[in-house]
Order: C-alpha cells, then structure tokens, then sequence
DNA sequence: ACACGTTATAAGAATTATTCCTATCTAGGA
DNA sequence: TCCTAGATAGGAATAATTCTTATAACGTGT
C-alpha cells in the first residue's frame, strides 16, 4: 500500500511512470519497511537488475535524483564519502548514527530543533530548508577491535 | 604564535615537519583566523603553490590526512559533495550554515549537545567518538534570484 | 658537520563515482 | 492507433582521490 501511494505521488508529480522507475520506488520502499539502512545507488542498481538486467546506472542515478527533487527521496553523505539515499515519509523524521569501522548505521530518533530554532534566529535572513545530525562512533561489534 | 604552536605539536607527535607541511599548516591557520570559511583540497593547494609551486595534490591530501588522524584537522563532507578541511581549535566548537545555491558556508556556533546526550542513552553500547551537524538552505544574496 | 635509515615527496598512472552524450525507445495523451 | 516530449541504454567523458615508484630530505646518532 506504500508503493501504491507513492507511485499515486509520482503520477500527480507529472513524470512518466516508467517500470525502471516503479522498480526504484519498489527497492527504496522494501528497505524502508524493513527499517535498514539508506542504500548506496551501486546497492539500488544491484537490487533493481534481479528483474531488471538492463537498466543503466545513469538511470539509477537520474531517477533517484528526480525523486530527491520531488521530496520523495533524501539524500545522505556520510564522513567516509559514501553517499545513501532513503524514502522520505510525511511524519517520520530521523537522524543517524554511523560506525566509523564497519559503516553500519542505526537510526537517531531525535532532532536537534532546539539548535535549528537558534540557527534561524541566529541567521533570520536565510532560508533554511534542511538540515543534517550524524553521531560517528564504533559500534558494539567494532568496539572489540 | 598560533602556528609556532602547532608546529610544536607537530613535532611533539613525532612526524617529520617538511617545508610542504608547514606551509600546509599556515594557509589552514590564516583561515582560522580570518574566520573564513573551511577549505578544499584544491583551494588548499592554490595557496601552498604560491610558495610551493611544485607541490603535489597527493601530498596536500596525505598531509591532511595526517593532520585529521593527529586530531589537528577537521574533515566537513557537505551535502554537494564537496570535501573541506578545517583548523581544529581546542576550546572552540561550531556547526555549519550551508547555502544550497552558493555553497557559502556560515558558522553555527550552536551545538546539539541534547541530542548527542540522548544517542548515547539510546545506544550505550556504541562508543560515540563525533558528530556533525549541517543546516542547509538559501544564503540572502541567493534568495533573490 | 656528516652519514644513514626512515619517511616524505613529485609525477603520473590508476581507480572510482558520477555525469554527459546521443541515438533509440516509450508512456501516456489526443 | 499515432505522436511526441521525455526517458533510457551504453559508452565516453569528467572529476576527485588514491596508488605506484623512483627520488629526495628530515632529523637522529656519530
Ligand atoms: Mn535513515
Ligand atoms: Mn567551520
Ligand atoms: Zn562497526
Ligand atoms: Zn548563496
């Protein structure tokens, strides 16, 4: 049912809803149900050439960031260069955490909007849109080195 | 004395303090103290070239390298995927106002400490070593545009 | 002051991630 | 069904960063 109303969304956006792009949304989707981490756009085109050998990673990288546009999708850069890319969902709202050893990456439930507040007083003439929090650290697993 | 005070650490660490690492070292302090905006690579070598016109890029990124391992250097990843480097100051800690337009970059002198706090009670397994935090949006100059 | 071993450097090749180019294809409206 | 703007595949191009290797030089010890 998420995928229907996000491909409902990408209809009313008026872009072409093509089957590499359903697939895309499909992936992107999964792992947000599965609560996983953001995915890297090499993982997404591994994903999406179980069922479709042929797509190209140009179009991976152009859908994704159409949907980045539209709101649908964010995008993440994190302190060893790796760029991620997770669903966006009205109401859900997270930060990350991220092991500096084996890149594993647990959700932040919480925000620092205090900070934002402060920012924007700090700063009234610029229009803020976003924001990023990342925790670097080692996980359980890394800590036993 | 900022840099005869760096360079003392530099020494007290036990790397070999070259001519190209010094002069590596001053171009980050001259920006520290300006309070302009962190630097790129490429930026970083521009100006060591102007004394060191021979310097290599691989050597300015092993020297920055170095510098962040040794704790003198921070390493900013925005989200444009620009790579920068920055003077670590002890005592001194800010966060980041990034123009999505521009790529003008503002100090946060804010920190998300709450936030951070509440990580570690959420995760106490995780051995948290750092954090950053970026507020995105458009800069006055790029809101008219 | 000198010699030596270790470590750093320059130069260019290699690697990697991402974007561009262009001919071809197709989703969706008429 | 037809048409066309917009999307795709495939390969070339780009850009940032790292690797390789032969040469250079820092700084310890003589
Ligand atoms: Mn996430
Ligand atoms: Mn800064
Ligand atoms: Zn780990
Ligand atoms: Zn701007």
């Amino acid at each position: 049912m998420v995928l229907e109303e996000l491909l409902e969304q990408l209809k009313k956006i008026g872009i072409r809803l093509t089957p590499q792009r359903q697939e895309i949304m499909l992936v992107l989707v999964e792992r947000f149900q599965e609560g996983g981490p953001p995915l890297s756009a090499d993982e997404i085109t591994r994903h999406v050439r179980m069922r479709y050998p042929g797509i190209s990673l140009d179009t991976v990288y152009r859908t994704l960031a159409t949907f980045t546009k539209e709101g649908l999708v964010r995008e993440l850069q994190f302190r060893d260069h790796s760029r991620r890319f997770e669903l966006v969902r009205k109401g859900e709202h997270h930060h990350h955490l991220v092991c500096l050893s084996c890149g594993n990456i647990k959700k932040i439930p919480y925000c620092p909007e205090d900070c934002l507040e402060r920012t924007r007083e700090c700063y009234p003439e610029f229009e803020i849109k976003d924001h990023s929090f990342n925790v670097y650290g080692y996980c359980p697993k890394c800590r036993e080195d």
